[in-house]
RNA sequence: GCCCUUGUAGCUCAACUGGCAGAGCAGCGGACUCUUAAUCCGAAGGUUCCAGGUUCGAUUCCUGGCGGGGGCACCA
């Protein structure tokens, strides 16, 4: 037999023997459960061995196992964290301690004991009764190494996260921030809309969608790859202040920055233009920053963040001036001129190569909170055309961590105009640019009707995360990152 | 899509130049009433990712496939 059938098989028969013995192995509830981490509060500060006659209900999954004979302490584990517990023969009674020793690591049991601090100082509950809550018929991850390889962690999370406290604690963390953003914005007056996932045209950013088909109407349908034009839909319906929290799906690479899908928190405001946008997202993510619990880290992103421009900060770090060099060739020539092997000019169109001098020279360097400011009008179909600056828009990014994580602007609300930038995106797509927006009728109607001035803003939701717990690679913030089938 | 790299026990990892595939944890049997990577004794546990090839002999070398990771390209 194999080992694995073994160890499986060994877990059964300890499943039969439960039965046997008249105990359900798979209950029903347990209703009264404590969090590990309010039991470790209601005892803070006290001795090393303290006796206290406070009892506490705690549930969680078997994780570790000491046993001394007719004494052992056994290690539960819940979501916020890890608590001894203590059983002995004489206060259980000798089958009940037996039993407690025989269930296996992994399984899920309910305790209810009495605290007390150990002559080691650990705080830990003294088994008066326990209840198996759900028999575990697999082993668990090794426990201490934990479980280390990456494609399991990523293809079984559940085992990840049931082995690995940090991915537990990054997903809590993800779960406030979500929370703290949305917080931010109703706070603010914004209202949490849905807008379709499912659409017949997709737009409001420069990417390949996902192509599916509804066969109801027979019609080939797009996955969103932005919110942007519906949530602009609303504003012209005088909803003023929406904001939506959800997946987008581009059709492009993986990469440690690029899930194809990932959560974007987009939100538009009547009356305000760009800047306005910063102050309220230099905000919004401080006080996201702010539950995560790194105080320090945090400070990180007190307001107010960096500000440059665009052509400021490449020509700062590369000595390249893109105002001076607004066409192809001579901006080429200047790259040639560099000395760069990173960038390869040949085939690449002036806004593709001010983009490479932005994410080979400078996005790399933004690890503080910045905003790069005043993107070239190529680059930007849907922003306002800048108040002073000529062939600039009034658009920002914002980086940190060397990434980019949030993009906004000054919403373009000319109709006319609109107008003629999908024109200017339908002639890129029909010159084989397979990103260039479709032409959207229906949104520069809505927009003929008036739009007021409205500042629009994208967040990345899984590269905030990253930058706000210092993560690496995207999968990780992810529970359940696309992988290979 | 291309390049580099990787796949060994349930988990974490060894195995020299091609020569009987090993350890810790977990599991199993036993001892132990303050341990916390508990300790001690004992016995187990393998399709070395898959399919071919070279060789007296392949975990090791070669070819192909599958999966993972990193990089490039594309993108946020």
């Amino acid at each position: 037999m194999s080992d694995a059938t073994d160890l499986l098989a060994a877990r059964r028969a300890k499943l039969d023997r439960l039965r046997a013995d008249g105990v359900e192995p798979f209950p029903h509830a347990f209703r009264g459960v404590e969090p590990v981490a309010a039991v470790r509060a209601a005892h803070e500060g006290l001795e090393a061995g303290a006796e206290t006659e406070a009892t506490h209900r705690v549930a969680g999954r078997l994780a570790a196992r000491r046993g001394q004979g007719k004494m052992a302490f056994l290690d539960l584990v819940d979501r916020s964290g890890r608590l001894q517990v203590q059983s002995r023969a004489d206060a259980l009674g000798a089958d009940l301690h037996t039993r407690l020793l025989e269930l296996d690591l992994g399984d899920l049991i309910g305790v209810d004991g009495t605290a007390f601090v150990t002559r080691r100082g650990e705080l830990s509950l003294r088994v008066d009764a326990f209840t198996v809550l759900a028999k575990s018929l697999r082993p668990l991850p090794d426990k201490h190494h934990g479980l280390t390889d990456v494609e399991t962690r990523y293809r079984r999370r559940e085992l990840d996260l049931l082995a690995n406290e940090e991915t537990r604690a990054r997903f809590v963390a993800r779960a406030k921030i979500v929370a703290a953003v949305r917080r931010a914005l109703d706070d603010d007056g914004f209202l949490e809309v849905e807008t379709p996932v499912l659409q017949p045209l997709y737009g409001g950013a420069l990417a390949r969608p996902f192509t599916t088909r509804f066969n109801a109407l027979d019609q080939t349908m797009y996955l969103r790859i932005a919110t942007e034009l519906y949530l602009k839909r609303c504003i012209v319906g005088g909803l003023e202040r929406v904001y939506e929290l959800g997946k987008d799906f581009r059709n492009e690479g993986l990469s440690p920055k690029h899930n194809p899908e990932f959560t974007m928190c987009e939100f538009y405001e009547a009356h305000a233009d760009y800047r306005d946008a910063a102050a309220r997202t230099e905000r919004l993510v401080y006080a996201a920053a702010l539950v995560v619990g790194d105080a320090a880290g945090a400070q990180h992103f007190q307001p107010p963040w960096k500000r440059e421009t665009l052509a400021g900060a490449i020509a700062l770090r590369t000595g390249i001036d893109i105002r001076e060099h607004c066409e192809r060739e001579s901006l080429s020539a200047a790259i040639e001129r560099h000395g760069t092997a990173k960038i390869r000019a040949e085939g690449r169109s002036w806004p593709q190569l001010v983009d490479d001098l932005l994410s080979t020279f400078v996005e790399p360097t933004l690890h503080e909170p910045t905003f790069l400011l005043d993107y070239p009008v190529e680059l930007s179909p849907f922003a306002k055309r800048h108040r002073t600056a000529e062939g600039l828009t009034e658009r920002w990014e914002a980086f940190a961590g060397g990434m980019e994580i949030a993009n906004a602007f000054s919403e373009l609300n000319d109709p006319d105009e609109q107008r003629e930038r999908f024109e200017a995106q339908a002639r890129q797509a029909s010159a084989g640019d397979e990103e260039a927006q479709p032409y959207d009728e229906v949104f520069v109607q809505a927009l003929e009707h008036g739009m007021p001035p409205t500042a629009g803003v994208g967040i990345g939701i899984d590269r905030l995360v990253m930058a706000l717990t210092g993560t690496r690679t995207i999968r990780d913030v992810i529970l359940f990152p696309a992988l290979r089938d």
